[in-house]
DNA sequence: CAGTGGTCTAGACCACCCC
DNA sequence: GGGTGGTCTAGACCACTGA
Protein backbone atom coordinates (compact mmCIF):
# COMPACT_ATOMS: atom_id res chain seq x y z
CA UNK A 1 0.00 0.00 0.00
CA UNK A 2 2.96 2.26 -0.82
CA UNK A 3 0.60 4.70 -2.91
CA UNK A 4 -0.74 7.77 -1.00
CA UNK A 5 -2.32 9.67 -3.81
CA UNK A 6 -5.29 8.48 -5.94
CA UNK A 7 -4.72 9.86 -9.64
CA UNK A 8 -7.32 11.76 -10.99
CA UNK A 9 -9.60 9.33 -12.59
CA UNK A 10 -13.25 9.23 -14.35
CA UNK A 11 -14.58 7.12 -12.01
CA UNK A 12 -15.71 7.43 -8.95
CA UNK A 13 -13.35 7.95 -6.01
CA UNK A 14 -14.92 4.79 -3.57
CA UNK A 15 -14.58 2.96 -6.61
CA UNK A 16 -11.07 3.42 -7.42
CA UNK A 17 -10.07 3.09 -3.98
CA UNK A 18 -11.82 -0.53 -4.24
CA UNK A 19 -9.47 -1.40 -6.63
CA UNK A 20 -6.63 0.32 -4.91
CA UNK A 21 -7.06 -1.41 -1.85
CA UNK A 22 -8.18 -4.85 -3.29
CA UNK A 23 -4.97 -4.79 -5.00
CA UNK A 24 -3.02 -4.10 -2.00
CA UNK A 25 -4.89 -6.63 0.19
CA UNK A 26 -3.52 -9.62 -2.45
CA UNK A 27 0.14 -8.19 -2.92
CA UNK A 28 1.08 -7.09 0.42
CA UNK A 29 -1.81 -8.28 3.63
CA UNK A 30 -2.01 -11.72 4.67
CA UNK A 31 -5.15 -13.20 6.08
CA UNK A 32 -5.58 -12.48 9.96
CA UNK A 33 -3.64 -9.10 9.54
CA UNK A 34 -5.30 -5.84 10.64
CA UNK A 35 -5.09 -2.71 8.20
CA UNK A 36 -4.03 0.70 9.80
CA UNK A 37 -7.40 2.61 11.16
CA UNK A 38 -9.88 4.04 9.26
CA UNK A 39 -8.76 7.80 10.28
CA UNK A 40 -5.36 6.80 8.44
CA UNK A 41 -6.65 5.34 5.84
CA UNK A 42 -8.23 8.30 4.73
CA UNK A 43 -5.77 10.56 5.77
CA UNK A 44 -3.26 8.48 3.94
CA UNK A 45 -5.43 8.52 0.60
CA UNK A 46 -6.09 11.88 1.00
CA UNK A 47 -10.03 11.51 1.13
CA UNK A 48 -12.69 11.63 3.41
CA UNK A 49 -13.40 9.16 6.00
CA UNK A 50 -16.90 8.46 4.70
CA UNK A 51 -15.19 7.99 1.15
CA UNK A 52 -13.03 5.68 2.66
CA UNK A 53 -15.79 3.40 4.48
CA UNK A 54 -17.59 3.41 1.47
CA UNK A 55 -15.17 1.52 -0.37
CA UNK A 56 -14.27 -1.06 2.76
CA UNK A 57 -18.19 -1.52 2.58
CA UNK A 58 -17.47 -2.58 -0.90
CA UNK A 59 -14.61 -4.86 0.55
CA UNK A 60 -16.66 -6.59 2.89
CA UNK A 61 -19.35 -7.21 0.93
CA UNK A 62 -16.94 -9.29 -0.89
CA UNK A 63 -15.48 -11.01 1.93
CA UNK A 64 -12.32 -9.75 1.70
CA UNK A 65 -12.44 -7.76 4.75
CA UNK A 66 -13.93 -8.14 8.61
CA UNK A 67 -14.86 -5.27 10.25
CA UNK A 68 -15.18 -5.21 14.12
CA UNK A 69 -16.27 -2.03 16.72
CA UNK A 70 -13.97 -1.30 18.82
CA UNK A 71 -11.30 -3.78 17.37
CA UNK A 72 -10.44 -2.78 13.42
CA UNK A 73 -10.36 -4.08 10.00
CA UNK A 74 -8.54 -7.47 9.36
CA UNK A 75 -8.14 -9.23 6.02
CA UNK A 76 -10.68 -11.49 5.88
CA UNK A 77 -10.10 -15.63 4.36
CA UNK A 78 -11.49 -17.10 1.82
CA UNK A 79 -15.47 -17.75 2.00
CA UNK A 80 -16.21 -21.06 3.52
CA UNK A 81 -18.19 -23.02 1.33
CA UNK A 82 -21.19 -24.55 2.73
CA UNK A 83 -23.24 -27.82 1.82
CA UNK A 84 -27.24 -26.23 0.68
CA UNK A 85 -28.39 -28.53 -1.30
CA UNK A 86 -26.80 -32.36 -2.29
CA UNK A 87 -27.85 -34.66 -5.05
CA UNK A 88 -29.38 -37.44 -2.44
CA UNK A 89 -32.80 -35.54 -0.96
CA UNK A 90 -32.80 -35.87 2.65
CA UNK A 91 -35.07 -34.85 6.00
CA UNK A 92 -33.33 -31.94 7.59
CA UNK A 93 -31.47 -33.26 10.90
CA UNK A 94 -30.76 -36.63 9.32
CA UNK A 95 -27.39 -37.70 8.49
CA UNK A 96 -26.05 -34.16 8.70
CA UNK A 97 -25.02 -32.65 11.94
CA UNK A 98 -23.75 -29.01 11.12
CA UNK A 99 -27.15 -28.00 12.74
CA UNK A 100 -27.36 -28.00 15.92
CA UNK A 101 -31.46 -27.78 17.19
CA UNK A 102 -31.77 -24.77 18.99
CA UNK A 103 -35.07 -25.01 20.63
CA UNK A 104 -38.82 -25.14 19.48
CA UNK A 105 -42.08 -23.95 19.65
CA UNK A 106 -45.81 -24.61 18.74
CA UNK A 107 -47.67 -21.57 17.44
CA UNK A 108 -49.96 -20.43 15.02
CA UNK A 109 -47.41 -19.03 12.37
CA UNK A 110 -47.22 -15.84 9.91
CA UNK A 111 -49.54 -16.07 7.34
CA UNK A 112 -46.74 -16.04 4.75
CA UNK A 113 -45.42 -19.43 6.15
CA UNK A 114 -49.06 -20.87 6.32
CA UNK A 115 -49.84 -19.93 2.61
CA UNK A 116 -46.15 -21.53 1.70
CA UNK A 117 -47.33 -24.83 3.91
CA UNK A 118 -50.08 -25.33 1.98
CA UNK A 119 -52.32 -25.24 5.75
CA UNK A 120 -55.20 -23.18 7.28
CA UNK A 121 -53.95 -19.94 8.74
CA UNK A 122 -54.61 -20.82 12.03
CA UNK A 123 -53.47 -24.09 12.37
CA UNK A 124 -50.48 -24.36 15.00
CA UNK A 125 -46.82 -25.44 13.92
CA UNK A 126 -43.62 -26.27 15.06
CA UNK A 127 -40.79 -23.91 14.39
CA UNK A 128 -37.23 -25.50 15.58
CA UNK A 129 -34.64 -23.23 15.66
CA UNK A 130 -30.98 -24.30 14.51
CA UNK A 131 -27.83 -22.65 14.25
CA UNK A 132 -24.87 -23.99 11.96
CA UNK A 133 -21.82 -23.55 12.47
CA UNK A 134 -18.51 -24.02 10.45
CA UNK A 135 -14.99 -24.13 11.32
CA UNK A 136 -16.08 -22.53 15.11
CA UNK A 137 -17.86 -19.78 13.32
CA UNK A 138 -21.81 -19.47 13.48
CA UNK A 139 -22.91 -19.47 9.22
CA UNK A 140 -26.39 -19.50 9.47
CA UNK A 141 -29.46 -19.32 11.80
CA UNK A 142 -32.63 -21.22 10.60
CA UNK A 143 -36.08 -21.48 11.24
CA UNK A 144 -37.67 -25.07 10.58
CA UNK A 145 -41.62 -24.62 10.26
CA UNK A 146 -43.19 -27.89 10.54
CA UNK A 147 -47.04 -28.24 10.57
CA UNK A 148 -48.41 -29.81 13.87
CA UNK A 149 -50.13 -32.32 11.33
CA UNK A 150 -46.99 -33.61 9.81
CA UNK A 151 -46.41 -34.72 13.00
CA UNK A 152 -48.99 -35.94 15.22
CA UNK A 153 -47.33 -38.47 16.93
CA UNK A 154 -44.97 -36.16 19.17
CA UNK A 155 -44.91 -36.73 22.46
CA UNK A 156 -43.87 -34.49 25.50
CA UNK A 157 -40.59 -33.96 25.21
CA UNK A 158 -38.98 -31.11 27.80
CA UNK A 159 -38.84 -27.90 26.14
CA UNK A 160 -35.39 -26.24 24.67
CA UNK A 161 -33.25 -28.51 22.15
CA UNK A 162 -34.54 -31.55 23.06
CA UNK A 163 -38.45 -31.09 22.23
CA UNK A 164 -36.98 -29.17 18.80
CA UNK A 165 -34.59 -32.91 18.30
CA UNK A 166 -38.00 -35.08 18.95
CA UNK A 167 -39.77 -32.96 16.31
CA UNK A 168 -37.42 -33.84 13.75
CA UNK A 169 -37.04 -37.06 14.85
CA UNK A 170 -41.17 -37.39 14.31
CA UNK A 171 -40.28 -36.00 10.84
CA UNK A 172 -37.60 -38.56 9.64
CA UNK A 173 -40.97 -40.83 9.64
CA UNK A 174 -42.43 -39.25 6.92
CA UNK A 175 -41.09 -40.34 3.04
CA UNK A 176 -39.52 -37.27 1.64
CA UNK A 177 -40.89 -37.21 -2.07
CA UNK A 178 -38.78 -33.93 -2.83
CA UNK A 179 -37.75 -30.77 -1.80
CA UNK A 180 -36.96 -27.22 -4.02
CA UNK A 181 -34.80 -24.37 -2.23
CA UNK A 182 -34.41 -20.86 -3.49
CA UNK A 183 -32.00 -18.49 -2.70
CA UNK A 184 -31.97 -14.48 -2.26
CA UNK A 185 -30.23 -11.81 -1.11
CA UNK A 186 -31.75 -10.33 2.19
CA UNK A 187 -30.30 -8.56 5.39
CA UNK A 188 -30.36 -9.63 9.01
CA UNK A 189 -33.15 -8.55 11.47
CA UNK A 190 -31.63 -7.59 15.16
CA UNK A 191 -32.32 -11.23 16.31
CA UNK A 192 -30.56 -13.44 13.50
CA UNK A 193 -27.73 -10.59 13.55
CA UNK A 194 -27.22 -11.40 16.83
CA UNK A 195 -27.16 -15.06 16.07
CA UNK A 196 -24.88 -14.77 13.09
CA UNK A 197 -21.93 -12.06 15.64
CA UNK A 198 -22.68 -9.44 13.17
CA UNK A 199 -25.16 -5.87 12.96
CA UNK A 200 -28.74 -5.34 12.17
CA UNK A 201 -28.53 -4.85 8.55
CA UNK A 202 -25.82 -7.39 7.84
CA UNK A 203 -26.07 -8.43 4.61
CA UNK A 204 -27.38 -12.46 4.18
CA UNK A 205 -28.34 -15.02 2.13
CA UNK A 206 -31.85 -16.20 2.73
CA UNK A 207 -32.25 -19.81 1.59
CA UNK A 208 -35.82 -21.31 1.40
CA UNK A 209 -36.56 -24.85 1.32
CA UNK A 210 -39.91 -26.61 0.85
CA UNK A 211 -40.10 -30.54 2.04
CA UNK A 212 -42.43 -32.23 -0.01
CA UNK A 213 -44.33 -35.39 0.97
CA UNK A 214 -46.43 -37.55 -1.73
CA UNK A 215 -49.66 -35.54 0.21
CA UNK A 216 -47.73 -31.80 0.07
CA UNK A 217 -45.25 -29.69 2.03
CA UNK A 218 -44.45 -31.48 5.19
CA UNK A 219 -41.86 -28.67 6.46
CA UNK A 220 -40.98 -25.39 5.32
CA UNK A 221 -36.76 -24.20 5.85
CA UNK A 222 -35.88 -20.72 6.07
CA UNK A 223 -32.11 -20.55 6.90
CA UNK A 224 -29.91 -17.04 7.07
CA UNK A 225 -26.39 -17.75 5.65
CA UNK A 226 -23.56 -14.48 6.67
CA UNK A 227 -23.43 -13.39 3.31
CA UNK A 228 -19.91 -12.03 3.69
CA UNK A 229 -18.25 -15.60 5.04
CA UNK A 230 -20.15 -18.17 3.08
CA UNK A 231 -20.03 -19.60 -0.76
CA UNK A 232 -23.17 -21.70 -0.72
CA UNK A 233 -22.64 -24.73 -2.61
CA UNK A 234 -24.95 -27.08 -4.47
CA UNK A 235 -24.41 -30.30 -5.58
CA UNK A 236 -20.87 -31.14 -3.73
CA UNK A 237 -19.64 -27.87 -5.46
CA UNK A 238 -16.27 -28.16 -2.55
CA UNK A 239 -13.60 -25.87 -3.98
CA UNK A 240 -14.99 -24.15 -7.32
CA UNK A 241 -13.30 -21.03 -6.68
CA UNK A 242 -12.78 -18.85 -9.68
CA UNK A 243 -13.32 -14.84 -9.01
CA UNK A 244 -10.89 -12.60 -7.43
CA UNK A 245 -13.28 -12.08 -4.97
CA UNK A 246 -15.24 -10.07 -6.78
CA UNK A 247 -18.23 -10.84 -9.88
CA UNK A 248 -15.57 -12.37 -12.14
CA UNK A 249 -14.37 -12.86 -15.55
CA UNK A 250 -11.70 -12.89 -17.75
CA UNK A 251 -9.71 -9.72 -16.20
CA UNK B 1 -46.80 7.37 5.17
CA UNK B 2 -48.71 10.00 7.88
CA UNK B 3 -45.80 9.88 10.40
CA UNK B 4 -43.66 13.25 10.26
CA UNK B 5 -41.46 12.34 13.34
CA UNK B 6 -39.62 9.07 14.68
CA UNK B 7 -39.76 8.89 18.50
CA UNK B 8 -36.83 8.85 20.00
CA UNK B 9 -35.56 4.62 19.97
CA UNK B 10 -32.41 2.88 21.48
CA UNK B 11 -31.30 1.75 17.94
CA UNK B 12 -29.45 3.48 15.25
CA UNK B 13 -31.80 6.02 13.25
CA UNK B 14 -31.55 4.20 9.60
CA UNK B 15 -33.09 1.36 10.71
CA UNK B 16 -35.55 2.44 12.38
CA UNK B 17 -36.51 4.63 9.30
CA UNK B 18 -35.96 1.06 7.53
CA UNK B 19 -38.56 -0.66 9.72
CA UNK B 20 -40.99 2.51 9.65
CA UNK B 21 -40.56 2.72 5.57
CA UNK B 22 -41.10 -0.96 4.42
CA UNK B 23 -44.43 -0.87 6.75
CA UNK B 24 -45.28 2.22 4.77
CA UNK B 25 -44.50 0.99 1.68
CA UNK B 26 -46.87 -2.32 2.60
CA UNK B 27 -49.36 -0.45 3.30
CA UNK B 28 -49.59 3.13 0.89
CA UNK B 29 -48.06 2.35 -1.54
CA UNK B 30 -47.90 -0.19 -4.83
CA UNK B 31 -45.61 -1.48 -7.55
CA UNK B 32 -44.10 1.07 -9.64
CA UNK B 33 -45.47 4.04 -7.54
CA UNK B 34 -42.74 6.68 -7.09
CA UNK B 35 -41.66 7.95 -3.82
CA UNK B 36 -41.05 11.59 -2.62
CA UNK B 37 -37.54 12.57 -3.50
CA UNK B 38 -35.02 11.96 -1.02
CA UNK B 39 -34.53 15.52 0.34
CA UNK B 40 -38.13 15.99 0.63
CA UNK B 41 -38.18 12.29 2.53
CA UNK B 42 -35.38 13.67 4.74
CA UNK B 43 -36.71 16.88 5.43
CA UNK B 44 -39.98 14.70 6.36
CA UNK B 45 -38.84 12.69 9.10
CA UNK B 46 -36.28 15.08 9.88
CA UNK B 47 -33.27 13.79 9.63
CA UNK B 48 -29.83 14.47 7.29
CA UNK B 49 -30.28 12.98 3.44
CA UNK B 50 -27.22 10.63 4.15
CA UNK B 51 -28.92 9.05 6.87
CA UNK B 52 -32.23 8.77 4.86
CA UNK B 53 -30.17 7.34 1.97
CA UNK B 54 -28.72 4.32 4.31
CA UNK B 55 -32.37 3.26 5.00
CA UNK B 56 -33.10 3.52 1.05
CA UNK B 57 -30.05 1.39 0.23
CA UNK B 58 -31.12 -1.21 3.04
CA UNK B 59 -34.53 -1.45 1.41
CA UNK B 60 -33.12 -1.88 -2.27
CA UNK B 61 -30.57 -4.22 -1.02
CA UNK B 62 -33.83 -6.27 0.32
CA UNK B 63 -35.47 -5.96 -3.52
CA UNK B 64 -38.20 -3.59 -1.94
CA UNK B 65 -37.18 -0.23 -3.85
CA UNK B 66 -35.52 0.49 -6.91
CA UNK B 67 -33.98 4.08 -7.50
CA UNK B 68 -33.15 5.10 -10.49
CA UNK B 69 -30.57 8.32 -11.23
CA UNK B 70 -32.47 11.72 -12.56
CA UNK B 71 -35.86 9.36 -12.81
CA UNK B 72 -36.67 8.80 -8.96
CA UNK B 73 -37.56 6.08 -6.86
CA UNK B 74 -40.41 3.32 -7.08
CA UNK B 75 -41.89 0.63 -5.40
CA UNK B 76 -40.10 -2.49 -7.09
CA UNK B 77 -42.34 -5.16 -7.63
CA UNK B 78 -41.91 -9.16 -5.85
CA UNK B 79 -38.38 -10.79 -6.75
CA UNK B 80 -38.73 -12.79 -10.49
CA UNK B 81 -37.48 -16.63 -9.64
CA UNK B 82 -35.40 -17.56 -11.58
CA UNK B 83 -34.26 -21.34 -11.96
CA UNK B 84 -30.68 -21.55 -12.08
CA UNK B 85 -30.53 -25.98 -11.40
CA UNK B 86 -33.30 -27.90 -12.13
CA UNK B 87 -33.26 -31.88 -11.02
CA UNK B 88 -31.89 -32.57 -14.68
CA UNK B 89 -28.60 -31.78 -15.48
CA UNK B 90 -28.30 -29.93 -19.21
CA UNK B 91 -25.41 -28.68 -21.04
CA UNK B 92 -25.86 -24.44 -21.23
CA UNK B 93 -27.56 -23.28 -23.84
CA UNK B 94 -29.64 -26.81 -24.29
CA UNK B 95 -33.21 -26.99 -23.68
CA UNK B 96 -33.72 -23.96 -22.03
CA UNK B 97 -33.78 -20.51 -24.11
CA UNK B 98 -34.12 -17.99 -21.69
CA UNK B 99 -29.80 -17.15 -22.30
CA UNK B 100 -28.71 -15.28 -25.28
CA UNK B 101 -25.44 -15.77 -27.02
CA UNK B 102 -23.68 -12.97 -27.29
CA UNK B 103 -20.07 -13.42 -28.53
CA UNK B 104 -17.03 -15.61 -28.23
CA UNK B 105 -13.33 -15.17 -28.02
CA UNK B 106 -10.91 -17.93 -27.99
CA UNK B 107 -7.69 -16.71 -25.64
CA UNK B 108 -5.51 -18.00 -22.68
CA UNK B 109 -8.17 -17.74 -19.45
CA UNK B 110 -7.11 -15.65 -16.20
CA UNK B 111 -4.97 -18.63 -13.88
CA UNK B 112 -8.13 -18.64 -11.61
CA UNK B 113 -10.23 -20.27 -14.69
CA UNK B 114 -7.54 -22.71 -16.11
CA UNK B 115 -7.08 -24.01 -12.65
CA UNK B 116 -10.91 -24.85 -11.95
CA UNK B 117 -10.66 -26.49 -15.12
CA UNK B 118 -7.95 -28.37 -14.66
CA UNK B 119 -6.20 -27.04 -17.47
CA UNK B 120 -2.92 -25.56 -18.51
CA UNK B 121 -2.71 -22.11 -17.66
CA UNK B 122 -1.79 -21.17 -21.25
CA UNK B 123 -3.96 -23.33 -22.72
CA UNK B 124 -6.52 -21.48 -24.85
CA UNK B 125 -10.40 -21.50 -24.06
CA UNK B 126 -13.46 -20.60 -25.85
CA UNK B 127 -14.57 -18.10 -23.14
CA UNK B 128 -18.91 -17.27 -24.32
CA UNK B 129 -20.65 -14.38 -23.53
CA UNK B 130 -24.03 -14.91 -23.05
CA UNK B 131 -26.97 -12.47 -20.84
CA UNK B 132 -30.31 -13.92 -19.59
CA UNK B 133 -33.50 -11.30 -19.46
CA UNK B 134 -36.69 -12.21 -17.63
CA UNK B 135 -39.74 -10.17 -17.94
CA UNK B 136 -38.34 -8.06 -20.52
CA UNK B 137 -34.87 -7.04 -18.12
CA UNK B 138 -31.50 -8.33 -17.91
CA UNK B 139 -30.85 -10.40 -14.85
CA UNK B 140 -27.83 -12.06 -15.50
CA UNK B 141 -24.57 -12.16 -17.47
CA UNK B 142 -22.36 -15.07 -17.75
CA UNK B 143 -18.67 -15.76 -19.05
CA UNK B 144 -18.46 -19.50 -19.87
CA UNK B 145 -14.96 -20.97 -20.11
CA UNK B 146 -14.62 -24.04 -22.69
CA UNK B 147 -11.45 -25.47 -22.91
CA UNK B 148 -10.37 -25.75 -26.69
CA UNK B 149 -10.13 -29.38 -25.37
CA UNK B 150 -13.72 -30.08 -25.12
CA UNK B 151 -14.76 -28.40 -28.88
CA UNK B 152 -11.93 -30.27 -31.30
CA UNK B 153 -14.61 -30.31 -34.02
CA UNK B 154 -15.17 -26.86 -33.85
CA UNK B 155 -15.56 -25.76 -36.95
CA UNK B 156 -15.07 -22.19 -38.66
CA UNK B 157 -17.74 -19.83 -37.43
CA UNK B 158 -18.13 -16.17 -38.03
CA UNK B 159 -17.62 -14.19 -35.34
CA UNK B 160 -20.16 -12.82 -32.74
CA UNK B 161 -23.47 -14.66 -31.94
CA UNK B 162 -23.04 -17.21 -34.43
CA UNK B 163 -19.73 -18.45 -33.07
CA UNK B 164 -21.05 -18.33 -29.51
CA UNK B 165 -23.76 -20.70 -30.77
CA UNK B 166 -21.05 -22.87 -32.53
CA UNK B 167 -19.27 -23.49 -29.51
CA UNK B 168 -22.30 -24.19 -27.54
CA UNK B 169 -23.27 -26.81 -30.05
CA UNK B 170 -20.12 -28.37 -30.52
CA UNK B 171 -20.54 -28.88 -26.64
CA UNK B 172 -23.56 -30.57 -27.05
CA UNK B 173 -22.00 -33.60 -28.42
CA UNK B 174 -20.34 -34.15 -25.29
CA UNK B 175 -22.27 -36.45 -22.61
CA UNK B 176 -22.36 -34.54 -19.61
CA UNK B 177 -21.95 -36.33 -16.32
CA UNK B 178 -22.40 -34.35 -13.20
CA UNK B 179 -22.70 -30.65 -12.42
CA UNK B 180 -21.86 -28.69 -9.12
CA UNK B 181 -23.02 -25.25 -8.39
CA UNK B 182 -22.22 -22.76 -5.71
CA UNK B 183 -23.85 -19.18 -5.04
CA UNK B 184 -22.08 -16.46 -3.11
CA UNK B 185 -22.45 -12.49 -3.13
CA UNK B 186 -20.18 -10.41 -5.12
CA UNK B 187 -20.34 -6.79 -6.36
CA UNK B 188 -20.75 -5.79 -10.78
CA UNK B 189 -17.60 -4.82 -12.09
CA UNK B 190 -18.03 -1.88 -14.39
CA UNK B 191 -18.72 -4.03 -17.30
CA UNK B 192 -20.90 -6.83 -15.73
CA UNK B 193 -22.88 -3.52 -14.06
CA UNK B 194 -23.65 -2.07 -17.49
CA UNK B 195 -25.20 -5.05 -18.58
CA UNK B 196 -27.50 -5.36 -15.90
CA UNK B 197 -28.18 -1.80 -16.23
CA UNK B 198 -26.74 -1.20 -12.73
CA UNK B 199 -23.79 1.02 -11.36
CA UNK B 200 -20.92 -0.25 -10.34
CA UNK B 201 -20.17 -2.36 -7.33
CA UNK B 202 -23.92 -3.33 -7.31
CA UNK B 203 -24.75 -6.60 -5.19
CA UNK B 204 -24.96 -9.49 -7.24
CA UNK B 205 -25.31 -13.19 -7.03
CA UNK B 206 -22.09 -15.18 -8.28
CA UNK B 207 -23.09 -18.57 -9.63
CA UNK B 208 -20.22 -20.98 -10.32
CA UNK B 209 -21.06 -24.12 -11.98
CA UNK B 210 -18.92 -26.82 -13.21
CA UNK B 211 -20.01 -28.90 -16.00
CA UNK B 212 -18.16 -32.38 -15.91
CA UNK B 213 -18.06 -35.17 -18.35
CA UNK B 214 -16.66 -38.54 -17.07
CA UNK B 215 -13.29 -37.08 -18.32
CA UNK B 216 -12.75 -33.99 -16.65
CA UNK B 217 -14.11 -30.52 -16.42
CA UNK B 218 -15.73 -29.55 -19.88
CA UNK B 219 -17.07 -26.35 -18.93
CA UNK B 220 -16.97 -23.71 -16.52
CA UNK B 221 -19.73 -21.01 -16.41
CA UNK B 222 -19.61 -18.09 -13.90
CA UNK B 223 -23.14 -16.29 -13.63
CA UNK B 224 -23.65 -12.86 -11.94
CA UNK B 225 -27.40 -12.33 -11.02
CA UNK B 226 -29.25 -9.22 -10.23
CA UNK B 227 -29.16 -9.57 -6.41
CA UNK B 228 -31.90 -6.72 -6.09
CA UNK B 229 -34.39 -8.89 -8.42
CA UNK B 230 -33.55 -12.19 -8.49
CA UNK B 231 -34.48 -15.14 -6.43
CA UNK B 232 -32.15 -17.64 -7.67
CA UNK B 233 -34.66 -21.33 -7.61
CA UNK B 234 -33.44 -24.91 -7.21
CA UNK B 235 -35.17 -27.83 -8.07
CA UNK B 236 -37.98 -25.71 -9.54
CA UNK B 237 -39.12 -23.95 -6.59
CA UNK B 238 -40.97 -21.09 -8.22
CA UNK B 239 -43.20 -20.20 -6.00
CA UNK B 240 -42.27 -19.97 -2.51
CA UNK B 241 -41.81 -16.55 -1.03
CA UNK B 242 -42.32 -16.40 2.86
CA UNK B 243 -40.16 -13.71 4.15
CA UNK B 244 -41.59 -9.87 3.56
CA UNK B 245 -38.51 -8.86 1.78
CA UNK B 246 -36.08 -9.42 4.39
CA UNK B 247 -35.03 -12.73 6.28
CA UNK B 248 -37.68 -13.33 7.48
CA UNK B 249 -39.33 -15.61 10.33
CA UNK B 250 -41.99 -15.88 12.55
CA UNK B 251 -42.21 -12.07 13.45
C1' DC C 1 -8.83 4.43 29.75
C1' DA C 2 -7.57 5.22 24.72
C1' DG C 3 -8.59 3.47 20.27
C1' DT C 4 -11.61 1.31 17.09
C1' DG C 5 -15.50 1.16 13.88
C1' DG C 6 -20.65 2.83 13.62
C1' DT C 7 -23.88 6.66 13.25
C1' DC C 8 -25.26 11.22 12.01
C1' DT C 9 -25.17 15.98 10.34
C1' DA C 10 -25.41 19.92 6.92
C1' DG C 11 -23.79 21.20 3.51
C1' DA C 12 -21.73 21.05 -1.73
C1' DC C 13 -21.29 19.53 -6.32
C1' DC C 14 -21.84 16.10 -10.09
C1' DA C 15 -24.15 12.88 -13.59
C1' DC C 16 -28.10 11.78 -15.50
C1' DC C 17 -33.02 12.02 -17.24
C1' DC C 18 -36.81 14.22 -19.16
C1' DC C 19 -39.35 18.09 -20.58
C1' DG D 1 -33.41 23.78 -17.28
C1' DG D 2 -35.04 21.82 -13.35
C1' DG D 3 -35.32 17.75 -10.82
C1' DT D 4 -33.53 13.31 -9.55
C1' DG D 5 -30.29 10.19 -7.26
C1' DG D 6 -24.93 9.60 -6.69
C1' DT D 7 -20.63 11.25 -4.70
C1' DC D 8 -17.90 13.71 -1.42
C1' DT D 9 -16.52 16.58 2.48
C1' DA D 10 -15.26 17.80 7.42
C1' DG D 11 -16.70 17.51 11.22
C1' DA D 12 -19.14 15.49 15.72
C1' DC D 13 -20.58 12.08 18.85
C1' DC D 14 -21.71 7.19 20.18
C1' DA D 15 -20.90 2.09 21.26
C1' DC D 16 -17.91 -1.18 21.79
C1' DT D 17 -13.32 -3.52 22.77
C1' DG D 18 -9.37 -4.56 25.25
C1' DA D 19 -5.43 -3.28 28.01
Amino acid sequence: MGTTQLEPVQEPKYWHLRTVLSEALDSEFSVGEILPNERDLAARFGVARATLRQALEQLELEGRLQRRRGVGTTVAPPRVGVAVGTREQVWPGMADDSWQPLDSTLVTPPAAVADALGTDRDAPVHTVRRSRVSHGQPVAAELLHVPQASVPGLGDAPAGAARARAVLRELHRLELAHQESSVELGSARAEEARELDRLPGAPVLVVTTRYLTETGTAALSVATYRADTCRLTFGDAGDVRVHDGVASGVG
